[in-house]
DNA sequence: TCAATTCCTATAAAGTTTATAGGAATTATT
DNA sequence: AATAATTCCTATAAACTTTATAGGAATTGA
């Protein structure tokens, strides 16, 4: 299961993504209320965003909020990583987030691979899936 | 990410696959020790999948645990859903776990599409994966 | 009767997720 | 310069989930 959190992200991108064409940066807060997302809560979710380049924010009483890049080059992969972490099923697996198993010897471990293919299988599909598809 | 329970589940019943034809069944302190799990966490892993029909149980001096099943018929699927519950990543798209997001209107939901692709190809694999191929 | 097991319920301990509080820094406008 | 609205930051509370343990009841073969 995806967290509240990054499903709040994904909504919140994809609100970004559909008024791109506006002027002015889009407040926190019109994306907390359109979005029913709590609004404390979507602030450090967006700075998180902001953190990791994919949103532009600027403070200030005209500031807010803007994609950084083209929704056509925001992956669901670079969503998922950045809220919720790891995206395959065991730490000893994963990509970006590898971690040993405590007390599994890896090498003749036999469970591994069914779950090597169950993340290149998710991989392939968020990593060919951007939020400019999701609108 | 899978529970640490749910890898405990498996490495039991991995074990018990590979002792199948020992004449008497297994008592869960040896899994326990085997496999390094806390044993009396073990004892409620195991007495779920006996509930779930997975295992056979007989108690008293001489009890203990086998497979009710032929190792290639347990299949991660049942595991992971008796264990950890829906494979899905989000509940409205779940087939054994459905439930309704809260504040999401289904119909013109735009994200569900990719997470029914993950969860499709999710069971592929684990829905054709048994025990008995992870010996 | 004994010893060893499974079985059951309750609960503690630890960790994670979700959300809020309180304000500091910033910036356009008045 | 003051104001008002924003983003930004840190800490922490509240709720929930996961992991593990405790204490014994029921069962069974010897």
């Amino acid at each position: 299961m995806i967290s509240k959190k990054c499903k709040y992200a994904l909504k919140a991108l994809i609100y970004l993504a559909k008024n791109q064409e506006r002027p002015t940066p889009i407040f926190s807060s019109e994306i907390a209320e359109q979005e029913r997302i709590p609004k404390k809560f979507l602030e450090t979710i967006l700075r998180e965003l902001r953190n990791a380049q994919i949103l532009h924010s600027s403070r200030g009483k005209t500031g807010g909020y803007k994609l950084n890049k083209a929704a056509d080059q925001i992956l669901l992969t670079d969503l998922i990583r950045i809220i919720d972490g790891p995206i395959a099923m065991l730490p000893c697996v994963s990509l970006n987030y590898y971690a040993t198993c405590p007390e599994c010897d890896e090498s003749s471990c036999t469970i591994k691979g069914v779950f090597e293919k169950v993340r290149d299988e998710t991989l392939a599909i968020f990593g060919s899936t951007s939020i400019k598809s999701l609108l």
